[in-house]
DNA sequence: CTTTCTGATGCTTGATTGTTATCATTTGCC
DNA sequence: GGCAAATGATAACAATCAAGCATCAGAAAG
């Protein structure tokens, strides 16, 4: 049981067992008839078990023969089949990739890549992974997500990026306040009003841009509460607690008692890219970056 | 991708894959390391394709690299277990017997040992095909049954046989005919009785018996129906038709209008054997018959 | 009885695989 | 910072293995 279950000698096996004829057989696989036959004795030695029952004139298989032939197939197909997997890995047909992503994206063009990225490449599983910036940052260091959609701008050495959503900023009001009788809101009157923010730990990234563009007006925003995720943060503005500044793609996601309005003295854009590990190699995450660089909106 | 996926080299793969280091499984091996560099390297170039990503410090499994560890394992189980289950077939542990028996042998010892049979080999699927014993020679020759279950006796060169039953004979009669008052009966006077029997085409075995039976008493038997088996036998028996003999096995085959009673004068006893063709190799074949071989009331 | 077809065998040659010795590079330690 | 240890890669050589060629032996066919 060495060397026997070579494949080169399956499939010489599997030749002789269709051909019935050591002749044809070597024929077929283009050699010479002795190689067969020292094949098919060799098989046999190894199994120790006679395969073919073959006299000068007749060849016939053997009921071990038969089992063996049925196996050999099988193995034959199996191998066929494991090198296009193979190859697939390589190419990133198949596979795996996790991503991390923030609210932003979720709300922005994320659905409609992965929705994209899933019609072109169905045997790559997604997963996907809510997380703030940080966290994906985290993630990403420690090998736990392939691709994060963060909030930029991220500058970390080896870390690629792709900006896929570079989006205004816009005021969230208590639908009962004074401000929303104006179809767009100057910065400067922001100044006094008691501010919603997401959690210091986590929003860092883009309390960042808050407080950068309040500095540019003129101001320090006044923090009155914080809030775990979007959610809560358009919850506690409705409940009238204060008002705050989101990306204006939140307009895909309306909520009762909340007001979105543009500023109107404010081109500040927060970026939200996509960022994965150059040096790591991925064909799926490729595919995928790929996906996301070509898609149009970005 | 010719020699690529030679086993050697899955193998290979394996423990490098497994022990992420090559030194390690180059020992586990028992070769010289830079045999598993080379095979590793050739098989990367066969499927163009990188499978482990490796500095002089670390190795890694790529994606590509994890697909085709995952389906060398399989493959290495799956050869394993096709030498075990070829094997297996070489010993007639798995396989497929078909297995021709006469109405003698279905009432004889024969369940009796296809149970035992079954019990010791489940793995070997059992075919029976019920034939006269005429027919099931043909279907020996034919190679369409491997055993048959024939009345006997039997000698024709290259066949073999073992005799599975030896039986007295027995007169069947119509419940209303006289000789029923006694307890058994002598054979000539049946002399003058009609007869009921099979088909003279395809009983021919059975037939030789009853008529050498009968001239040894001095007298021919007068057919004076025929029928196409067992049951139509017993039926005609029963329809007052006329008498007939069987093997005494069939008491075990009661029918309602017919009596069975022995003969007081005749030791003739009736053979039903087990044949097979001895130049076939058949290993499912031969337990077979060592089971039947091993019978106790054989 | 010869011819033809079959699979088997012995010998030689070429290819594949393994071993030894060595290198280049990285890591850890003093 | 330099040295030792460990790692994978490489080159040259040796052993092993498999293929080819020529030929043999036995069976079927004419």
């Amino acid at each position: 049981m060495h060397r026997t279950c070579d494949l080169r000698y399956m499939r010489y096996f599997i030749a002789v067992a269709e051909e019935l004829n050591f002749r044809r057989a070597a024929e077929r696989l283009h050699v010479a008839q002795p190689a067969i036959s020292r094949a098919i004795r060799e098989l046999e030695s190894d199994l120790d078990t006679r395969l073919l029952e073959r006299t000068n004139r007749r060849v016939e298989l053997t009921d071990a023969g038969q089992v063996f032939l049925e196996g050999c197939r099988r193995l034959a197909g199996d191998i066929e089949a494991l090198i296009d997997d193979t190859v697939r890995a390589r190419d990133g047909e198949i596979g795996h990739v996790r991503i991390g992503y923030t609210d932003f994206a979720i709300n922005g063009a994320l659905p409609a890549v992965l929705q994209d990225f899933r019609a072109r490449f169905p045997e790559v599983s997604v997963e996907l992974i809510n997380m703030v910036t940080a966290t994906q940052l985290d993630a990403l260091r420690r090998g736990e997500i392939e691709v994060g959609f963060v909030t930029g701008p991220i500058a970390e050495p080896g870390l690629e990026h792709l900006v896929v959503q570079n989006e205004r900023l816009v005021v969230v009001l208590p639908e009962t306040h004074p401000l929303t009788r104006l179809p767009a809101v100057p910065l400067a009157k922001l100044a006094g009003e008691p501010f919603i923010a997401g959690q210091a730990t986590h929003w860092q990234h883009f309390l960042s841009h808050m407080i950068r563009i309040c500095h540019g007006a003129g101001f320090e925003p006044r923090v009155v509460q914080e809030a775990y995720n979007s959610e809560g943060i358009f919850g506690l503005v409705a409940a009238n607690m204060g008002i705050s500044l989101h990306v204006e793609g939140t307009h895909n996601h309306i909520r009762r008692g909340v007001a979105i309005r543009p500023l109107s003295d404010c081109d500040h854009r927060v970026p939200t890219e996509a960022i994965w590990w150059s040096d790591k190699p991925s064909p799926a995450r490729e595919r995928f970056i790929e996906t996301v660089a070509g898609w149009p909106a970005m």
